[in-house]
DNA sequence: TCATGTGAACATGTTCACAGCT
DNA sequence: AGCTGTGAACATGTTCACATGA
């Protein structure tokens, strides 16, 4: 985990693929992992500078790409890549390589990444002004809906051209906005009650980067984004790196 | 699953560039989702408000808790918590559990949570500037130690009490500084040439918020969170959600 | 009695190697 | 010839169940 991922954090089972209509797909289900690279080739794919020659490009209009060259590019064993490919009833041409552009929209049905999300951000600290303003976010398919907070300082500011708002109305606020996703950057103590309130909200994905656990109800997905774990696994790192290398 | 009871992180997770683990530690070499792990028992132990009743504290002085206890408090598997605790070489005591200072002293031993970890902040935008003020960092044993920006608009500026410095003057501070962490904060075209100037100043381990993978030579440990992918992850699992739920 | 520590079953994820198709 | 798609081996991680020992 990433895995990321700490106690537990972003590990998981596979979950049900969605089954869009055209003929061809059958819906295995996609395991989590493939989900993640899934969406870094899609990043590859796009990017307009991503490798050298614009990937794939021949001389004529059609560009295709090996599962060599893409996962060279995306940093990831070429077989693995087309296992995940697999997943998408993706055809590949063999002896070929696949066609990128049947291949950016295969990703983007499975991923969903041709709607545009909205998002809620709870928590206007340091971190929420980062992430309201975080290019990021708003540069693939992710939009911020609305800024919430309990603390009546800060309510009725304004941060990234954004109102912020009070936490208590989120549940008439995030139906209105058609907000899906919830993003808690509150202090440890007040993640919990973010995530309730994000929950009666009627939000089912939430991402937290409140240290600690928070209860939600089954259905909603919470992913963890732990800074301080992140560091502390670093740290392990250099402690094991500096005993190994320096005298024993 | 609902990752954090149930966590990619990062995890899990991510397609995070890392050398093989050269085990290096005396007794068995740990396994990278029990590091994960014993970060998040740490909090927990030594969190004050950590469980209901302070965790484990029976009337004497001796603070004692069973794996079940802390199991629950983490939100982990009983029988894996066991497990990531005899990596301690820990003696827990049978019938009756562990020994609650002792697990502390323990993990922070192996976490190197005892010493004090110096970082460097390059790419001083929105989000780096969130981080150089975010409590969670100096709160359980790193630091900031120095703040690197390419942009000379940008040098010479305080920021979180802070001079921000030229990238270029990386491999004088670090050192002087004391610094072995680097987190890059930057855009993701600036990521490979922060990360070159780390590993020139003598960084082993860094932590990347850039989308985009980074080269790094064998040895230097790189974690990565990617915002982006989180959401996207999540817009995942709103899509299944949706297309699973509603009619098809 | 009761909770630890761990063998063993299970689940997930990664990589190899090659058959099979264009 | 060259690259995809995938069975099978391998690696890692999780959970169960119970023998063991305080």
């Amino acid at each position: 985990m990433t895995r990321q991922a700490g106690g537990e954090n972003n590990a998981g089972s596979a979950v049900a693929a969605a089954a869009p209509d055209l003929g061809r797909t059958r819906s295995r289900a996609i395991p989590e992992a493939t989900v993640g690279r899934l969406a870094v080739y899609l990043r590859v794919l796009t990017d307009p500078q991503a490798v050298r020659p614009a990937l794939g490009d021949r001389g004529d209009g059609v560009r295709v790409v090996s599962s060599a060259e893409l996962a060279a590019a995306a940093g990831v064993n070429p077989a693995g890549l087309r296992r995940d490919l697999s997943f998408l009833g993706s055809h590949g041409v063999r002896g070929v390589g696949y066609d990128v552009d049947t291949l950016i929209e295969q990703i983007q049905r499975v991923l969903g990444a041709h709607h545009h999300f909205r998002v809620a951000l709870v928590g206007i600290g340091n971190l929420g002004q980062a992430l309201a303003g975080y290019a990021g976010f708003g540069g693939r398919g992710f939009g911020i809906g609305a800024l919430f907070d309990v603390d009546v300082e800060k309510i009725g500011r304004t941060v990234a051209g954004l109102r912020i708002r009070d936490l208590a109305d989120a549940q008439e606020v995030c139906p209105a906005e058609g907000i899906t996703i919830g993003v808690i950057t509150t202090p440890e103590g007040a993640a919990q009650s973010a995530a309730d309130a994000l929950v009666t909200a009627g939000i089912f994905s939430i991402l937290n980067f409140a240290p600690g656990k928070i209860v939600v109800p089954a259905g909603v997905e919470v992913r963890r984004v732990d800074l301080a774990l992140e560091l502390q696994m670093l740290a392990f790192h250099e402690t094991s790196r500096v005993d190994g290398v320096v005298a024993r």
